[in-house]
DNA sequence: TCTTAACCGAGACGGTACGTCAAGTCTTCCT
DNA sequence: AGGAAGACTTGACGTACCGTCTCGGTTAAGA
């Protein structure tokens, strides 16, 4: 088995979320030949997806994608360099709605939210196999690793930061904290049990991560019952 | 040696756990037939290490490992019932050292000392590419999982344990500290950091880390200088 | 020029024959529309010799031929049907040369000649392994077949047929000799000996057969040295 | 058996010469490791045979010859380096009975009786597209073109020069005739209207062949029916 | 002059087959 | 019976071309 490494990018070897973006020449100037088929593009992605869910990154094989997509083998590889970036494109599309920070009132609240919908998609889909999976893939294709840094963990972060910025406004929070490493620790947390699996990954499990927190950094108790909110959710 | 205690197979097959068990005979009974050789033991694990220090556990192959240790590929899956297994077995026998617990006389000083030796492990040796392609592997295979739960996982946490064992009857953090969400944080924090490597993973990472757990949990301050401690080891 | 009096398609497709025929207009009238490019033609056909020269039939592909042609594919099937189509008429434009018979004033000394420029054509060039090859291709296209034997074949035969005509006027041989028996044992001789290439196709060859074919037909043996004229053209 | 003595490829590789040969060792030595299937051997053997009458050279992939043979591509390609090399194992296996050289009592009759079994197996089986596409596939590979001499082309003229001697010991034709001439003459014409198609590949065609041979050698004429009797075969 | 038809180069399309590699298993002889 | 060797089937890899199609554009004849 082994997920295999890569090797043989394709020349242009495209991302596929922006479209062009490459032409410094005027708008609207098309590239020559035929287009790329942006059904082919849906249909890749969408088989992708399934066989993704299904087998994980290991058991998906190029071919197959390819079979489901009724699409060539070289039409996928004209727009992917290897299966880690189809996997990290395929993952992308799906992994949006993991990721609310929404306001709830208070820093327990938002943290119990974030990291509740965050635990939520990790243990109720297959997201957290194929975000194992895609891990390792990343540990051995630096090109891999370099989108997989700036498509999803910083894009993560950032989303996640405003949670800190709301709480140092609201004055719970000092303003000098380290917001890398509590990022670090409270999803670092949920990943390591999500890999291990040695313990559960539930409610308590994030309740107690986000008390902890909370007392590191000092932040007063509330009176709010955020994990009966998120509960409810 | 070995995390867990353990390790060798026993004899009667690729079984992880112990070896006695197969026949009730007197101790030295040998089984029929000519014993397996303890020498190809050795050379196939030897063979496995250096490969997977080289190439990954992606970019390694039953066959060269067989081929390194000049083995035929049946004498290895008479051992292991896999290539993850395989490697499990190649990572323990050096993953050893990465886990010191040594009482340094503060709680502080003690987590300072554990995550840092991980974190040292972690960035200068191999050892941190093959963990992460193992947690992959494990995530898809459910026996591998098992096996490294009891051989990994829970010996490593059992190791850590004594640290906040020593921190209570110091009298130093509360007797009903949820020790696995604490150990979960604080080394959960650095996988992150290690599989992402979003941002750097060194001391004062460390530093912070175990700064934000000792607030959370209520520690009082220490005069000692353990970040100084562990740089000048 | 060409061996076929040849040979243009016509305009409407991959015909290989003649035009006529699909407009009963006035000559000189036009289609509608865009003309075909004629220096793409040229260029088409340069670089499909160059190709077939270099690495034979089987290893000439049209991406190649077009790429080469600065051309697109379809520019080159809507000229012709095939590989081999197009083989057969870059190897036609070469292979006019092959194909003298003059009259040399003997029976001997003119299929000396013929014979002779044949073998130097195909020991001296490419001619020899394409010629195979389209043979070959031949086999299994039954639409370049008939090409093939309209366009190459037939025209061969008519223009060495001259030799025994000059043969019986001379009174040399009788006029009911099966021409065709006989030019196929003299040229097949060269082929089996071109394909097969276990024997030298050289002129002691050349001598041998038409001494045989003129012991065979009752030629008077001549004074002239055929083989002498030939070796020093 | 076979033309060539053939067959079996020697144990060290694609080779397709001659068997073993290359241990000096003693009788029923074996090598080490599994060996090679016979099995195997013969339903490939069998499956291009089938798939090379069905579709010819060109037609055949190895894919379908090892999917018809119930055989990895693996096995096939441990043991020829080629689809050509593989194609003139299968066409050997078929080719033996094409040429048989009897002694008929008279030149005529020995050249009639073989051209006649060759035109027939030419024109009734597959043999004659196989052949001519196998020709062609020799003039691209070196290697190929090698076996093909030593497999084909002098077996089969060895097999035919006993026509001559026979010829010579009868005091038909001189002893200095030069064979490998009249022999590349005679099946020449055949290969010739074969390969072209451009005229009937029939008795009448066989028989004006000998006749011109006979008489270029200046051969009595027989009162022996050699037509009369093959026709009735 | 404007429209229309057929061409043009470029390059993507769905496919087939390539020859290689490694998986895990099986079969031989030897120790 | 274990061991080394090397066969086996399976299946995926990434590449090369196939012959077709689709773009943005050009070129000439016909209206």
């Amino acid at each position: 088995m082994g997920v295999g490494g890569m090797s043989g990018r394709n020349p242009s070897g495209r991302r596929v979320t922006e479209p062009a973006s490459d032409d410094a020449s005027p708008p609207g100037r098309r590239r020559r030949g035929r287009p790329r088929s942006e059904e082919a593009d849906r249909n890749i992605l969408r088989a992708a997806t399934e066989v993704l869910a299904r087998q994980g990154l290991g058991g998906m094989s190029i071919e197959e994608v390819a079979t489901r997509a009724g699409v060539g083998k070289a039409t996928i590889y004209r727009r992917w360099s290897s299966k880690g970036a189809l996997a990290l494109d395929a993952f992308l599309a799906d992994a949006a709605e993991m990721l609310p920070a929404p306001d709830t009132g208070s820093f327990r609240g938002d943290l119990l939210h974030a990291l509740g919908a965050w635990v939520h998609s990790a243990t109720t889909t297959s997201a957290g196999t194929t975000l194992a999976e895609l891990v390792a893939e990343v540990q051995r294709d630096p090109e891999l690793a370099a989108d997989w840094r700036k498509r999803v963990v910083f894009p993560i972060r950032g989303r996640y930061r405003v949670i800190f910025e709301r709480a140092v406004s609201r004055g719970d929070i000092a303003a000098d904290v380290d917001t890398d490493v509590v990022l670090d620790m409270v999803f670092g947390a949920g990943l390591y049990r999500l890999l291990n699996r040695h313990l559960p990954l539930d409610l308590d499990f994030v309740a107690a991560v986000v008390e902890l927190t909370s007392a590191g950094l000092g932040v007063p108790p509330t009176l709010s019952h955020g994990a009966a909110q998120l509960a409810s959710a």
